[in-house]
RNA sequence: CGGGGCGUAGCGCAGUCUGGUUAGCGCACCUGCCUUGGGAGCAGGGGGCCGGAGGUUCGAAUCCUCUCGCCCCGACCA
C-alpha cells in the first residue's frame, strides 16, 4: 500500500495523556485515537496488526478443532437472571431497556448465551465434545479504564467455550486450549508463562492465566527459576523465611503508646518476625474474624477473602467494642470476647511471639504458638520476591504482567441453571461439563509493544507487524529511485509480501523516523548513491543492522527473512 | 466510589498566584522560494466561545460557586 494514501497520523510530541509505552506509541505511530475514557478508535494500521493476531488466533483454535460463530452484543436480561449474574453483577454491567421496556444488557462475557446456545442444540452425549469460539465485541463499564487500551470499556476478546460429557473430557478441552495458547502467544512473539490463577467468581475449579510480563501490567506473578513453579501472587505459595526461635519467658511487658509491630519492635529490641499481628475483621455477615500474621508479613487479602469470605476492616470504635481494647494492642491471648473466629498465617504454627495483651500500653512475651491460643492456620500471607520455592526451594521471582489470555474450568455452574443437559448412554439427563477460555488480543499488540520497543519507537514481531517491509524511495523526485522502489514494489506483491511504500514527498529523515515509530521490521531503503551501484539498503528495525544488496535482489531477501521470522 | 492532578489553536505548552491593550510560543497546517541519507531553512498566511453554566467587578483565561471531561494512585475488574 502507499503512505500517501492510507491514515497514519504520527505525532512528533507525546500526547499528555498516555503514560504507558505501549499507549504512547500507539498514540504517536497513528495506530489508535481516543474517543472517550476506554473508547478507542481503530486507524487503519491497528486493524492491521489486530487482524494478524486474529488470524494468527483462527488458525490455533481450528486446529484444536474449535468452530467460530458469532453471538449477539446484546442480551435479554432472562438468560442473566437465570445464573444470577444479573443480580450479582453490579454497575460493571452496561443495562438497558428496549423499546418495550425489557430489560437488556450488554455483553461482558458469553458464557450465558453460550450455555443458551447449547442448552437448545447439545441433546445427546454424541454430540460432545464441542469448542466453540468468537472474536466479538465485549462491554464493561469498568470503574477505571486505564493505560490506553490495556484496560478499556470496550473490546475484542476471543472466548471460546468446551462442551463435555464429564471431567475427563473437560480436563482434554482444557490442555488442548492451553497447548493452542502457548503456540498463539509465541506465534505473536511475546515473552509470556502461564501461571496459576484464582478461579474466582468465574466459579469452577481449576484456572490458569497467561501472562506477559510488563512494568504496565496489573497483576503480579511468582516464578520459580528452577522447576517453572509458576502463580498469581493472588494465591502462590513459598516457605516464610525461617527464623530461630528466641527464648523469652511468657510475661507481660510495659508498652506504653508502643502500638505498631514497628515501635514496639523497636522497644524491646526484638525482631519484626518474633511479633504476631493482630488485625480485626469483620466479615460480610458482620461476624468479627482475628486475623493473624507475623511481623514481618502482611495480610493478603484475595487469600483471606478465600477463608472468610468478603470482609472489611474493623473501624477503631468497633475494635473497642468487640475487644473492649484499642487497636495496637490487640492479640489472641486473653481476650474479652472468646467466641471470635480466630485465623493464622502458616508461619505461625510453632515458636515464641510478642502480641498485644488485650489491656492498653500492654503486651505479652513469650506467647508459645502451639498452647497459648487456638486459631485454623491458613496461607494469607502475601509472598514476597526471593522466598523459596515450596517445591524446589529455589528463591521465586516477583514479576509485574500483562493478562492476556486466561483459561477456566467451569463445570456446571452454567449448564445447571440454564438446563444445558445431554442424554447419557443410560438415558438419564446429565449437566453438561464446561470450560471457559479468553484471549484479549489488543492486550496482545500492546505486550508485545510493551515488549518490543525502543527509542525511535515500536519494533513488532515480524508475524503481527502492520506490514512486513517498508519501501524508502528517498527522493521521489528522482526518477531512477522511484522506478526501482516500483519495482521493489511489484517483486514483493508477486511473493505475496505485503509492502508500505512511502511514496511521500518529504525529506528522507521524517521517512526514517516514521517507519522506525511505526515498528515496521524491515526497510528498504532506495537512495541515489547506492543507486549508482545498482545498490539498495536492507535494514533490520530491532538489530539496527543495514546490508547492500543488489536492488534485483531485494525482494527475494526480504521474502526470505519475513518468511523464517514469521513462523 | 475515595485521594491527587489537569482542561487555553490539530498536538505540546506559557499566561491564572497578583483581574486591565488586540491571548502568546513551539510543532503541525496553507502559499511561495529553496532543499532531498535522520522530524531542514527563509518569507508570508489561516486557525481560539481560554471545557461549560452562573456569579463578583467598570473590566474575568485569571477571583467565587456549581457542573462536565480527561489522566494518575487506590478500591473494583465475572
Amino acid at each position: 500500500m502507499r503512505y500517501s494514501r492510507l491514515l497514519i497520523p504520527t505525532l512528533k510530541e507525546t500526547p499528555s495523556e498516555a503514560e504507558a509505552i505501549s499507549h504512547i506509541l500507539m498514540v504517536r505511530g497513528g495506530y489508535i485515537r481516543q474517543l472517550a475514557a476506554g473508547l478507542y478508535i481503530s486507524l487503519p494500521l491497528f486493524l492491521r496488526v489486530m487482524e494478524k493476531i486474529n488470524s494468527i488466533i483462527r488458525q490455533e483454535m481450528n486446529r484444536i478443532g474449535a468452530q467460530e460463530l458469532s453471538m449477539p452484543v446484546l442480551h435479554p436480561a432472562e438468560v442473566w437472571q437465570k445464573t444470577g449474574r444479573w443480580d450479582a453483577i453490579g454497575d460493571e454491567m452496561f443495562r438497558l431497556k428496549d423499546r418495550t421496556g425489557r430489560d437488556m444488557c450488554l455483553a461482558m462475557t458469553h458464557e450465558e448465551i453460550m450455555t443458551w446456545l447449547a442448552a437448545r442444540e447439545i441433546r445427546s452425549y454424541r454430540d460432545m465434545p464441542q469448542i466453540w469460539y468468537q472474536i466479538q465485541t465485549k462491554l464493561r463499564d469498568e470503574a477505571r479504564p486505564k493505560s490506553g487500551i490495556l484496560r478499556t470499556r470496550e473490546f475484542t476478546m476471543k472466548d471460546s467455550y468446551s462442551f463435555d460429557v464429564d471431567a475427563e473430557g473437560l480436563n482434554k478441552s482444557y490442555d488442548l486450549h492451553a497447548a493452542a495458547y502457548h503456540r498463539i502467544f509465541a506465534r505473536c512473539g511475546l515473552t509470556f508463562y502461564q501461571v496459576e490463577s484464582d478461579p474466582g467468581m468465574m466459579g469452577g475449579l481449576t484456572a490458569h492465566e497467561f501472562m506477559a510480563p510488563s512494568d504496565a501490567g496489573e497483576d503480579d506473578i511468582a516464578i520459580c527459576g528452577r522447576c517453572g513453579y509458576a502463580a498469581n501472587v493472588e494465591l502462590a505459595v513459598s516457605h516464610p523465611p525461617e527464623y530461630p526461635s528466641i527464648d523469652m519467658p511468657y510475661e507481660e511487658v510495659h508498652t506504653p503508646e508502643k502500638k505498631t509491630v514497628g515501635e514496639v519492635a523497636n522497644f524491646l529490641g526484638l525482631p519484626p518476625h518474633c511479633f504476631i499481628k493482630s488485625l480485626l475483621l469483620i466479615a460480610k455477615d458482620g461476624a468479627p474474624v482475628l486475623a493473624l500474621v507475623r511481623g514481618d508479613e502482611e495480610l493478603h487479602e484475595k487469600k483471606t477473602q478465600r477463608v472468610i469470605g468478603p470482609y472489611r476492616a474493623a473501624r477503631k470504635d468497633e475494635i473497642v467494642n468487640i475487644l473492649g481494647v484499642e487497636a495496637g494492642f490487640i492479640g489472641p491471648v486473653n481476650m474479652i470476647n472468646q467466641g471470635i473466629r480466630i485465623i493464622a498465617s502458616t508461619s505461625l504454627e510453632k515458636g515464641l511471639y510478642v502480641s498485644g495483651a488485650n489491656k492498653k500500653d500492654y503486651h505479652i512475651k513469650g506467647i508459645n504458638a502451639e498452647v497459648h491460643f487456638q486459631a485454623d492456620r491458613h496461607d494469607i500471607r502475601v509472598i514476597k520476591e526471593n522466598e523459596k520455592c515450596l517445591k524446589c526451594g529455589a528463591p521465586l521471582k516477583i514479576q509485574r504482567v500483562i493478562e492476556i489470555g486466561n483459561i477456566f474450568k467451569l463445570g456446571t455452574k452454567y449448564s445447571v441453571p440454564l438446563n444445558a443437559v445431554y442424554l447419557n448412554k443410560e438415558g438419564i439427563d446429565v449437566p453438561i461439563i464446561m470450560g471457559s477460555y479468553g484471549i484479549g488480543p489488543a492486550r496482545v499488540a500492546a505486550a508485545a509493544i510493551e515488549q518490543n520497543h525502543d527509542a525511535n519507537g515500536i519494533i513488532w514481531p515480524v508475524s503481527i507487524a502492520p506490514f512486513p517491509v517498508a519501501i524508502l524511495p528517498l527522493n521521489v523526485s528522482d526518477e531512477e529511485t522511484v522506478n526501482t522502489a516500483e519495482m521493489i514494489y511489484t517483486a514483493l506483491q508477486a511473493k505475496g509480501v505485503e509492502a508500505l511504500m512511502d511514496d511521500r514527498d518529504i525529506r528522507p529523515g521524517i521517512k526514517f523516523k516514521d517507519t522506525d515509530l511505526t515498528g515496521i521490521p524491515f526497510q528498504i531503503i532506495i537512495g541515489a548513491k547506492n543507486l549508482k551501484e545498482g545498490l539498495v539498503e536492507i535494514k533490520n528495525r530491532a538489530t539496527k543492522e543495514t546490508t547492500k544488496v543488489p536492488m534485483a535482489n531485494a525482494a527475494d531477501d526480504i521474502a526470505r527473512l519475513t518468511a523464517c521470522l514469521k513462523a
